[in-house]
DNA sequence: GCGCTGACTGAGG
DNA sequence: TCCTCAGCCAGCG
């Protein structure tokens, strides 16, 4: 596929990420098929913008982008996002993993 | 074609 | 918990 359908993937995932959840730059990689986390990192930083990107986090539930970080958190706790005392996301609770079927953006749905 | 860079990950100390 | 290191994959000069 070219850059701007794996592009348009990543972004329709992030969109799909239930408030109160989150996932990973793996998870997404693995759930589109290509590429791997640090393509999914760069797609995030270039066309990131729009969709809730603060749901997407580092494996261990770090949240990404130190800068934005404070940001992010007032998001999660918006939100609900189950948090641990040292400031990440819980993943046992919050990890959302992403429908293989959803990175598919043709008619493949019912 | 080549080297650098990055919103990553997992293992080890 | 935090830091380092090696592996990894593309985009961009």
């Amino acid at each position: 596929m070219d850059r701007e359908e794996y592009v348009e993937r990543v972004l329709s995932l992030v969109e799909r990420i239930p408030a109160g959840r989150v996932t990973t730059y793996g998870a997404l990689a693995e759930a589109v098929g290509v590429g791997g986390p640090r393509q999914v990192g760069t797609v995030m930083a270039t066309y990131g913008g729009p969709v809730p990107w603060w749901r997407v986090v580092h494996a261990d539930g770090r949240l990404a982008h130190e800068e934005d970080d404070d940001a992010a958190r007032q998001h999660h706790l918006g939100e609900g996002t189950p948090f641990r005392p040292s400031g990440k996301v819980d993943m046992k609770q919050a990890m959302w993993w992403p429908d293989v079927l959803s990175a598919e953006p043709g008619p493949l749905l019912p």
